[in-house]
RNA sequence: GGGCGGAUAGCUCAGUUGGGAGAGCACCGGCCUUACAAGCCGGGGGUCACAGGUUCAAGCCCUGUUCCGCCUACCA
């Protein structure tokens, strides 16, 4: 026996620190730069640095583990690039409010000394999610771990910044953009997040200059009226062809605007007559620059009325709604206010309400940039998986728009352009130049504004490998294997990483593209601090181990459903750990040493059923993990270790275990047992790779990590594949025989342990054979006293009868139990069977079944019809003989 | 407004070319059978949302309806 025993019951949390200390230190989640093993690579979804693991990334990064774990085993050499995102706005947000506590504000700080203390927090804080992705046992190439605002990260961004300038698909220019007035900075329409909200609608009159009458304009923000510089109506709306004047006096202001005409406007909303604002709305920002209208600016940045509100100067821009709508109507002139729901624009960070408001901001042509990043989808160079979400990504593709990369922050990489304060010449480039190219001054001034977070993120696949450098690394995994990404930012990261690699690696960033489920809580909402619903993966992992947690993530990662988590279904899965463990436990029990033979001469049927199992489940589970069926994989792998190798395999093969009389066929089950534990090991190691480490590691005959080992392959195992097969279906007629045995016990309340008198007979002679070879097997795990095996059918009117495929069982009941039970049984048994023979005989009926259904469908009926008829009669045949034997 | 997903056992969900409705948990009955009571053995339970259609045959394909959920959008 093992010196190795293992504990009684698993205890995650020591092994769990003391396996991945070990793994780091001895260098097991290292790529090699170059090497002659395949390459897999994928680089992770950068959590944010302020971040703090929530279930979303515990699932993404369970999932990357997986397969890099998979992979590794398979043979690859795998990179898993890890590491960290600025995340601009949020870091900042986080580091003003913690400066807020001390009553300090960033203006106070200025810009350098705020941006050291982001780093100083970071250096503190930073770390945090890092070593929580290390609680989840994720094996990423730490070595290498990157920040998107290190300095090989920030070369990447100012090369790639010159050169889209260069190429004319950078350009700056004064626009509406999003603007949130807490932040105070522009936002990307993809960081805007739109909420239906009840406002209302006002119908404002602005009269016609010519005192002829007046024109009614609707409007949910009265307050941007201010900033009114003309009145649009469509060209061929009949209402206002006649006007007399084609001129308005906006009201409050006293100005006089022209009524213009535009095809944008829709006649049939409101009155058809739209007041345009080209300062604060941006279709009304296109249709002023149609006209050649001005702008005027009346909310400032910070939301407050600018001078040009006149005498609303000051106030808040909800404040100053209120006062408009009170003027107006003391003027007379609001005509109706409307309960009216609309969408309205909030800041994906702060949850300010947006303001669009006109600035300088820089963009990106993105149109140029998506146009080969649509193809590549379409040729399947990317492939997105599932599916479904390619529609998504061509819309969003086929109608973006360009892409304002400015923030008004801080906290970021400086957008690399200097103006000269002489002459005005704009400069773009890679380093802070010494003087103006144009005029030679040195007055040369970087702009303030920062690139918005996700630039640098879309450089993520090819920067951190260390391009602009050729580097081995890039040559070696790039493009990457796959990328695996909730669909939240299937925008905002996926398709902009693929326009980018595109674009400057002239080859796609990854030809896969895993788009996973959201988790949500156990009602299927999402999960947020706010609700108070959420559930902390770090809690869930000290509760019931790593390894019992991320089996419940696999498990439940159906492709295209979301997951709902809850503690209880974690709670199950760590049944299913300490089920291995325990089984593992009793394997040692009885191996004193590895086996690197098995001896075919003397393994059992349960041997070699079990190892035909062993072969086809490792097949599965890596079809199934390279198809990205995670759940599909976790359960054939929980399926098969827990209800074939443990409820029956061990079972079976415990005589030969405990009965050392047996000589060679205990040999052959000790290899056999010894082969398939460590394949099961193998095979779980990346759901559960601590359990499956530490049971390794006492298990004898290994050596190293189970991070070295080999993925099983179908060949492995014995060279006669013929008598593997076999052992199928000979195994099944045992099974069955024994499970048609307890269910009688079971059904009639027989105890366990009274040991029956039971027979089989059966007409086919290898039937027959192998019920006879098994026999001890049957009668052990039947808990028999005897099994007689024979030809013909024994009716006996004491006892119940089981029918299988080719053989019926029947069990002496004399002295054991009331026979009235086995009449009951006998009844529902046949209810069951009437049920299912009325529907295959209506199809055999169906004239059309039998005409037009494949011969094969049809003779399989057929076939089945005569299985259960004659099922039905012998059973009926021994209801008879029941009946007839209590009336006795 | 446009688009997408879901509706299957009490609960949570699988169900990949249309051909015998499944799992886990929960529930009921019986077991401390020398790895495991976090266990073992057995069992009950479903008009596959609704209405049509295609087909010999529909949980699966088509059309419509209802109820959830999500994404997206410049109707002031």
């Amino acid at each position: 026996m093992s010196e190795d025993l293992l504990e009684k019951g698993y205890e995650p949390k020591e092994v769990e620190r003391r396996l991945y200390a070990k793994w780091e230190a001895d260098g097991m989640f290292a790529a090699a730069d170059s090497s002659d093993k395949p390459s897999f690579s994928i680089v992770i979804p950068p959590p944010n640095v302020t971040g703090v693991l929530h279930m979303g990334h515990a699932l993404n990064n369970t999932m990357q583990d997986i397969l890099c774990r998979y992979r590794r085993l398979k043979g690859d050499n795998v990179l898993w690039m890890p590491g960290t995102d600025h995340a601009g706005i949020a870091t900042q947000n986080v580091v003003e409010r913690k400066l807020a506590a001390d009553g300090k504000d960033r203006h106070e700080l200025g810009r350098d000394k705020f941006i050291e203390a982001v780093w100083k927090w970071r250096e503190e804080y930073g770390s945090a999610i890092i070593n929580q992705l290390k609680h989840l046992g994720a094996s990423c190439d730490w070595q290498r771990e990157r920040f998107t605002m290190d300095k090989g990260l920030s070369k990447a961004v100012r090369t790639v910044f010159v050169k889209l300038y260069d190429q004319g698909l950078i350009y700056r220019g004064m626009y509406i953009t999003n603007w949130c007035p807490r932040c105070q900075t522009a936002l990307s329409d993809l960081e805007v997040e739109h909420k239906e909200l009840n406002g209302h609608l006002y119908h404002i009159r602005y009269p016609l200059a010519d005192g002829s009458g007046s024109v009614v304009v609707a409007t949910t923000r009265p307050e941007t009226m201010l900033g009114d510089t003309a009145v649009a109506v469509h060209p061929d709306d009949e209402r206002y062809r006649d006007l007399s004047c084609d001129t308005v006096i906006l009201p409050l202001m006293d100005r006089k605007m022209p009524i213009i005409q535009d095809t944008y406007v829709d006649r049939a909303f409101g009155t058809g007559a739209l007041k345009i604002t080209p300062a604060h709305d941006p279709n009304d920002f296109e249709i002023g620059q149609r006209h050649n209208l001005p702008s005027i600016k009346v909310i400032a940045d910070d939301g407050r009325m600018t001078a040009d509100a006149g005498r609303f100067e000051g106030m808040d821009r909800f404040e100053c709604r209120k006062a408009v709508v009170a003027e107006l109507k003391a003027q007379d002139l609001l005509v109706t206010m409307d309960d009216h729901k609309h969408g309205v624009g909030h800041c994906y960070r702060c949850k300010s309400i947006v303001e669009p408001n006109l600035s300088r901001q820089w963009f990106v042509k993105a149109k140029v940039l998506a146009q080969p990043a649509i193809e590549a989808v379409q040729s399947g160079k990317t492939r997105i998986i599932p599916e479904i979400w390619t529609k998504t990504y061509y819309d969003w593709m086929l109608n973006i728009k360009d892409w304002c990369i400015s923030r008004q922050i801080w906290w970021g990489h400086q957008i690399p352009a200097w103006t000269c304060q002489e002459c005005g010449e704009l400069v773009v480039a890679m380093d802070a130049p010494g003087r103006c190219r144009k005029c030679n001054s040195e007055d040369l001034v970087q702009e303030s504004d920062v690139l918005d977070t996700w630039f640098s993120s879309a450089l993520w696949p090819f920067s951190t490998m260390g391009w602009p450098e050729h580097t081995d690394l890039l040559k070696t995994f790039y493009p990457t294997t796959v990328l695996v990404t909730g669909f939240d930012i299937l925008f905002f990261w996926v398709a902009r990483m693929m326009m980018m690699g595109i674009h400057f690696m002239g080859e796609v960033p990854f030809k896969d593209v895993y788009v996973h489920a959201l988790v949500r809580d156990e009602e299927g909402k999402k999960m947020s601090k706010s609700k108070g619903n959420v559930i902390d993966p770090l809690v869930v992992i000290e509760q019931y181990g790593t390894d019992a947690f991320r089996f419940t993530l696999a498990a439940f990662a159906a492709q295209g459903r979301d997951i709902k988590m809850s503690e209880q279904r974690v709670e199950g899965y760590r049944h299913f750990i300490n089920k291995l463990w325990n089984a593992a436990r009793f394997s040692l029990m009885h191996l004193d040493s590895g086996h690197d033979h098995i001896d075919a001469d003397h393994i059992s049927l349960p041997d070699r059923w079990i190892l035909a199992r062993l072969n086809k489940v490792t097949g599965q589970v890596a079809q199934c993990l390279d198809d990205y069926r995670f759940n599909e994989a976790a359960g054939a792998a929980y399926q098969f270790v827990w209800h074939e190798f443990c409820d029956w395999y061990l079972e079976a093969i415990k005589p030969a275990l405990y009965d050392d009389s047996r000589g060679p066929a205990q040999a052959a089950a000790k290899q056999v047992l010894w082969t398939v534990l460590r394949d099961i090991l193998v095979l779980l190691h990346p759901f559960a790779p601590f359990v499956t480490e530490e049971i390794w590691d006492k298990l004898p005959g290994t050596r190293g990590s189970i991070m070295l080992a080999r993925y099983p392959e179908p060949e492995d195992y014995v060279a006669d594949q013929d008598g593997l097969n076999r052992a199928e279906g000979e195994m099944r007629t045992v099974m069955d025989i024994i499970t048609g045995i307890r269910n009688i016990r079971g059904e009639m309340n027989i105890a366990p342990s009274a040991r029956l008198e039971a027979a089989v007979a059966s007409p086919l002679d290898d039937v027959r054979q192998t019920v006879t070879t098994q026999q001890d097997l049957i009668v052990n795990l039947a808990r028999l006293n005897a099994l007689a095996v024979q030809e013909n059918d024994l009716h006996s009117a004491t006892a119940a009868t089981a029918i299988v495929t080719d053989a019926t069982i029947m069990v002496e009941l004399k002295g054991v139990v009331d026979f009235s039970q086995e009449a009951q049984r006998l009844e529902k048994e046949i209810g069951k069977l009437t049920k299912e023979l009325t529907g295959i005989g209506k199809k055999l009926s169906n004239p059309g079944f039998l005409s037009k259904a494949p011969e094969q469908v049809v003779s399989d009926v057929r076939e089945k019809q005569v299985l259960l008829s004659e099922k039905q009669d012998k059973l009926a045949a021994t209801l008879e003989k029941v009946k007839s034997f209590i009336q006795i």
